[in-house]
DNA sequence: CCCTGTCATACCCGGTAGGTATCACCGAGG
DNA sequence: CCTCGGTGATACCTACCGGGTATGACAGGG
């Protein structure tokens, strides 16, 4: 049968993404050889081969990309409605515990914005309960993908929108911010080419699944690091306009002429069919 | 465990849609109390209450409406990451089957745009093969979702584009349909108003998955059911100007001035990455 | 040439998915 | 009021298969 169990779907991603056997039986909590062997019966049963067993490690043909990307999506569409149907569990209990609605947003991104939407609308009449779910850089749209989120706040163009539905909220410029101190801080207005090659202030290097770009700059994962390392004159970033509500005394901020604008958008899966959400978005597309 | 494996959604599915334990055990090929526990297994497992077990028949909670929304979404990737990964499969074998693309269109519709798309796309370098998929009547979507197609051609607004990638193609107006020799065939113009009321024409009805909405014109299921009737003087229809393509002597196509005009989109899943697919929109939006 | 690291094979065991038989319950009729 | 039909739940059994351990085949590197 054409079936593609969801235990199969996960074995095979595991050993996608460590290309080796015994290593994803190791990530999986099991024993190398019936790994293998729900492997082979998956190639048997879809009829073509997903990896290249080399002597020296696996790689993956072109079907085993496909179902790497293909499977990925089916396996965050399955947790997410597991996810949302036990948040939506016993909701309908009269007395039991309220409607709620999960909403993530980048740390500290759109202060304002979002103080302003949360009490918009709880001042509605029968408003969910709003979690709000602070996510690390750029994890909005996972969040959404596998069910951890109902809705988020994104910021194109770093977020990107594809597969969702979205209503556009807010646009705003970008700004430097450098060591008070520096040079460059006394200008009324710079250029992103002025920024991005300071020789003693190299653009710091922000981490992405664990894993940072190269460059000369410092490493990153939390924005009170950042913050400390320009007010010591280490490094400097690029923000859009609302961080200034987090800059500190050592800090200034220089608008960016050239730099993208930043739109904030509120987004959620497109096939969402929920009151609360229709209700959170039509007060967001009011502010 | 929140794993939640694909039997256990189908089964859901299953009871879910039937809201009866015995047909829906009848319709998975299995007898009724293992599905009876499969079910209970999965509340158990989820922790929440899905059907409301009432004398005489089934009814779903709160968290089984959820379940039944997000599992179908769920159940649509899985299936389509089984098809996606057999339609890839081979085609990295040199020599193997050409990689190859499937394009549902609506049966019958935007004849025009189609050939000259299909005709500049094959003239291109490494060109893959497109496999053209007639569907039904919006069918589309549910064939992107469900993997069995790549791309689409929709017309908003009778498609919805949520959850897709997309790109405009194309603007047209609407015409209404008529027996040639009827009064208002005579008109230069109409209006939605004039033939949406005419006592001897009434509207025909559509199949959406095998039901019709109600009224009382005929039930169509098939363009040529519905050019027929209208050549015999049963019921008058609305299309797209493109229609123009295959009306028959005894039809007279009359432009409607206040429908809202029909966009023709190129739609396909947000998270592919297949060239093939980059190559065919490229194609498109060149047109 | 052996040793190491890789994935595949052989074999065994226990959990569980599925089947059959039956129960418990309620609504509808006579 | 009792019975009968139709619902989903329970009890029990069997067989399959998912998972474990032990081992094989094979290539590279010291």
């Amino acid at each position: 049968m054409d079936t593609l169990e969801t235990r199969e779907l996960r074995y095979f991603m595991a050993v996608a993404e460590e290309l080796h056997f015994g290593r994803a039986a190791e990530r999986l909590g099991m024993a190398q050889p019936p790994l293998s062997r729900a492997i082979q019966q998956l190639e048997r049963r879809l009829g073509v081969s997903l990896l290249k067993r080399n002597r020296r490690g696996v790689s993956l043909t072109g079907a085993g990309e496909m179902l790497l990307h293909e499977g990925r999506a089916a396996l965050d569409a399955t947790t997410a409605a597991a996810r949302r149907t036990r948040r939506a569990g016993g909701a309908d209990s009269p007395g039991g515990p309220r409607n709620r609605l999960v909403l993530a947003v980048k740390a500290g991104a759109s202060h304002e914005l979002l103080h302003k939407l949360l009490d918009a609308y709880a001042a509605e009449p029968d408003a969910a309960e709003i979690e709000v779910l602070p996510s690390g850089t750029c994890e909005q749209e996972g969040m959404l993908r596998d069910g951890r989120a109902d809705v988020a706040l994104m910021h194109a163009p770093f977020n990107s929108l594809a597969g969702f539905d979205s209503e556009e909220l807010m646009t705003e410029g970008q700004i430097a911010i450098l060591p008070a101190g520096h040079p460059l801080a006394a200008h009324r207005t710079l250029s992103l080419s002025d920024v991005s090659d300071i020789p003693d202030l190299p653009l710091a290097r922000w981490s992405r699944h664990g894993t940072y770009p190269p460059g000369p700059g410092p490493e990153i994962h939390d924005q009170t690091q950042l913050a400390q390392l320009i007010a010591l004159g280490r490094t400097v970033a690029v923000f859009p306009d609302s961080a200034r509500a987090w800059l500190w005394a050592e800090h200034t901020a220089v608008p960016l002429t050239d730099a993208p604008p930043v739109v904030t958008h509120i987004a959620w899966p497109a096939h969402s069919r929920s009151l609360a959400l229709a209700g959170l978005i039509r007060t967001a597309t009011r502010l």
